[in-house]
DNA sequence: CGTGAAGTAGTCAAGTTTGACTAGCGAGGG
DNA sequence: CCCTCGCTAGTCAAACTTGACTACTTCACG
């Protein structure tokens, strides 16, 4: 599973009602086309698959307000609502290591609340174990190590990186549970980035507004 | 780019000469069907076109010596030879965060002399530098930070695996300067893993035969 | 002897991704 | 006034990926 289904059905369901542009738009002012698939021919490709499986409802619209051809709306429909939160989830708590699922995902956290957040976030880290403990169990072979050499090497890289990852969702739990950003049902939405220095991004337990718990 | 044409060009290259089955068992060998696309369709789609592009030569082979359909066996050709060494260094120095080519480059590095394999993983360093620089100054918002809130996670996220990726790529540094493994030009091959302990795995300047430097 | 499980080698249609391309419109300069 | 540049909005063919499928052989075992 790639990341656009989630990109896309996440923009649409922001904005109520969208043309493929303004997906286009969203996704590049996130920074997602440097790393999704989040290319023009996939999300429109992505908007009509969608719209075939009766996750979204298009209308046919006019020519456009502003110059260019005229464009189709889409709306998100009840089974898109489910179909974007069952996706959400499972990239939540799913290690593939797969970097723009991930990022997918965070960016749609708020649509949450905090509280399950919270929980799917635990349940990756235990989830990140399990595949730590498979890869390390399962990949060294039956006649003791040392036996795979230089390509030991891929699973350090992979363990290193499992690790890496829990630490960092570890972080982003406890960032949470202080209180940052504002989740569904906690009052108004916001748009915006917690970025600290750059030396030490991750030290501090930055406070944010918007703590109920 | 994705990982599958180094992947089977490394395997065949291996070889000197081989069929799609014969690549097919020895990336199901390396786990690479887990961590990268090598499934059958990719690999003989990828041998085909490699042989389109005369990166490959296919000679036509009779019915096969092991049961089964006949097979098809393909050589690398010397210009298949000069695109693995520029797929593997590309993919040595290029941080693009997909962990398959990385893994696939790994796989293939002591296919290189030591002394150019640290030169590109050094380089690689660098260049993870650069690419951390340019997030966190290109996509700090002009009004100062904290307008992104939570999608700020995700180049939270993004960093962090950055600097993890430079630390472990430093580790890996530290080994191939003390000797691990055995590279090009070094004396005779070897197939085999470097698996320490799974607590620390880390931790050990582990000590490797066939060091000169 | 025969039969079914396992291994060998590869094909194929359906779906997805890519990147280049089209085409309309408005604003600003000459 | 007109012309080109850049933005808007999307299409399309070619390439790639996926996963199920074919078909053939050998081997073990009752």
């Amino acid at each position: 599973m790639s990341a656009i289904r989630l990109l896309v059905l996440g923009a649409v369901r922001q904005h109520g009602r969208a043309h493929g542009y303004q997906v286009r738009n969203d996704l590049e002012y996130w920074g997602a086309h440097e790393w999704s698939n989040a290319k023009p021919g996939s999300i429109y490709h992505a908007l009509k698959q969608m719209e075939k499986q009766g996750l979204l409802h298009a209308h046919e619209i006019a020519p456009s307000t502003a110059g260019g051809p005229p464009r189709t709306e889409y709306e998100i429909t009840d089974r898109g609502e489910e179909e974007f939160f069952r996706l959400l989830r499972e990239s939540l708590v799913s290690y593939d290591q797969k970097m723009d699922i991930q990022s997918a995902a965070i960016g749609f956290l708020v649509e949450l609340e905090r509280a399950e957040a919270l929980d799917l976030l635990r349940d990756r880290i235990r989830r990140i174990g399990e595949w730590r403990a498979t890869v390390t169990g399962h990949y060294i072979p039956e006649d003791g190590p040392d036996q795979l050499g230089h390509i030991g090497e891929i699973m350090n890289l992979w363990v290193h990186t499992a690790d890496s990852d829990a630490a960092w969702t570890r972080g982003l739990i406890a960032r949470l549970e202080a209180g940052a950003y504002t989740f569904a049902g906690e009052g108004e939405r916001f748009v915006g980035v917690l970025t600290e220095g750059e030396e030490n991004p991750y030290a501090t337990g930055e406070r944010h507004p918007g703590d109920e718990r």
